[in-house]
DNA sequence: CCGACACTAGACAGATCTGTCTGGTACTGT
DNA sequence: ACAGTACCAGACAGATCTGTCTAGTGTCGG
C-alpha cells in the first residue's frame, strides 16, 4: 500500500487544482471557498491551514498559472524551433494550442485583473506575468536581430493580447493563426530592415 | 425655480452614472448595491423601482457603455475623415483618446465578461457589442475596397483588442498608436492588392 | 503502544449582499 | 387645497461569504 501522498494528491494540491478550474471558469470573486473545497473534496480547515486566506489561494492560483504557461511556452520554444525568428512566431503557435483547448476563457490575468481594484495583489501577480511576457518577446526579438527590438516586442505583445481577447470574446479559435500571420509581416519587416535605410 | 428634472438629474440617471463609474472601476460583481446608491445619492427603493434588480442595472450599464462608444466612434468617424481608408485607421485614433483618458481600465465588456459565467446576460450584451465592432470594421473595409474585407476586419478587430488590453495591463497609453501603425500596414496591403497577383 | 501529524466534518460567528417594506418628504398638476 | 408622483431614509429578512473552532479519524515513526 503506497503512502497517502502517493495514492492521492495532497490536500494542498487538490485545492490548487480545484481553485484553478473554478477561478478560471467563473471568476476569482464569483467562486466561494465552499465551492472550492467541495470540488477538491477537502475540509475547510485544510484550506485555511494550507493557504491562510482566500487571497493567498488566489495568489497561488495566479502563480501556478504563471508557472504553467511559462513552462509550456519555454519548453515548446526550446524543443520545436531552431532559429530565433521561428521561435518568435512559435509563441503564437503555442498560443493557438492553448486557445483551441476546450474551456478556453481568455487570459487568466486579464480576467482576474478585471475583477480587482487597481491596488490589489492580483495586479502585482499580473504585472509579474506581463513583465515575463514582454521580456520573452524582447529577448527573442533581440536574438533574432530585430531593427528595434523593444518596438517589435511591444507590437508582438499587442498581437498576443489581441489574439487572446478575440479568440475568447468572439469564440474564434483561428485568432492565433491570424496574429501569427501579422507577426510574420512585422518580424520580416523588422529583421530585413538593416539593409534598407 | 426650474423643475426638479432640470436642476438635478433623475434618480435613474444618477444611478446609471454612479453604476457606470463603480462597475467600470472595480468590477460588476465586486461593487454592491449599497455603494451604488450611496454614490448616486439615491434611496435603495428608487433603484429597485427603476431597474427591478441588480442584474437589470448591470444590463443597463453595459447598454449605456455600448451606446456611448458607438455614438463616440460613429460621430468621430463621420466628422473627421474623408475617405474610407482614413476612417478605418481613424477608429484607432479615437480608441487612442479613450485609452488616454484618466481612469481607463480596458474594455468594459471584457471586464464584465471575465467575472460572469459563459451563460449570463453579460455575455449577451458583450456579443451584441462585439457584433457591432466587427461589423463596423467590416463595413469600413468593404467601403475602402479591401481585397478580402472579412479577413481585414478580423485583423483590425484583433488589433483593436490588443491595443485595449496592452494599454490597460501594461499601462501603455501609446498602444493605440502602435495598433494604428500595424493597421495601416495591413490596410495598404489589402487595398493595393488587386493590382498585384 | 503512542504521540505527532494531516486531514475530515460541520457548527458557528460576523460581515456583507440582494431585495422588500414602511413611513415620511417635496414637488406637480388640477 | 389636494391627490398623485417621485423620491428619501433606513429597518429588516434571508442568503451567502470568509474565517474560526471543536471534535474525531486514520496513518506513520519510534
Amino acid at each position: 500500500m503506497p503512502t497517502k501522498s502517493v495514492d492521492r494528491a495532497s490536500a494542498r494540491d487538490r485545492l490548487l487544482a480545484a481553485a484553478g478550474e473554478l477561478f478560471y471558469e467563473e471568476g476569482v470573486h464569483t467562486v466561494g471557498i465552499d465551492r472550492v473545497i467541495e470540488r477538491a473534496g477537502v475540509a475547510k480547515a485544510s484550506l485555511y491551514n494550507a493557504f491562510g486566506s482566500k487571497d493567498e489561494l488566489v495568489k497561488a492560483y495566479l502563480a501556478s498559472r504563471h508557472a504553467a504557461t511559462q513552462e509550456r511556452v519555454t519548453a515548446g520554444l526550446a524543443t520545436r524551433y531552431d532559429t530565433a525568428r521561428e521561435r518568435l512566431l512559435g509563441v503564437f503557435e503555442i498560443q493557438g494550442e492553448t486557445i483551441a483547448k476546450p474551456g478556453f476563457r481568455g487570459c487568466a490575468f486579464v480576467g482576474a485583473s478585471a475583477e480587482s481594484g487597481s491596488d490589489s495583489c492580483v495586479r502585482a501577480a499580473s504585472d509579474e506575468f506581463r513583465g515575463w511576457l514582454r521580456n520573452l518577446f524582447l529577448e527573442l526579438a533581440t536574438e533574432a536581430g530585430a531593427d528595434e527590438p523593444t518596438s517589435l516586442a511591444r507590437q508582438l505583445c499587442l498581437l498576443y493580447d489581441g489574439a487572446m481577447v478575440s479568440a475568447w470574446m468572439d469564440r474564434d479559435p483561428d485568432a492565433a493563426r491570424q496574429a501569427r500571420a501579422i507577426a510574420a509581416l512585422l518580424v520580416d519587416k523588422s529583421i530585413k530592415a538593416p539593409a534598407q535605410s
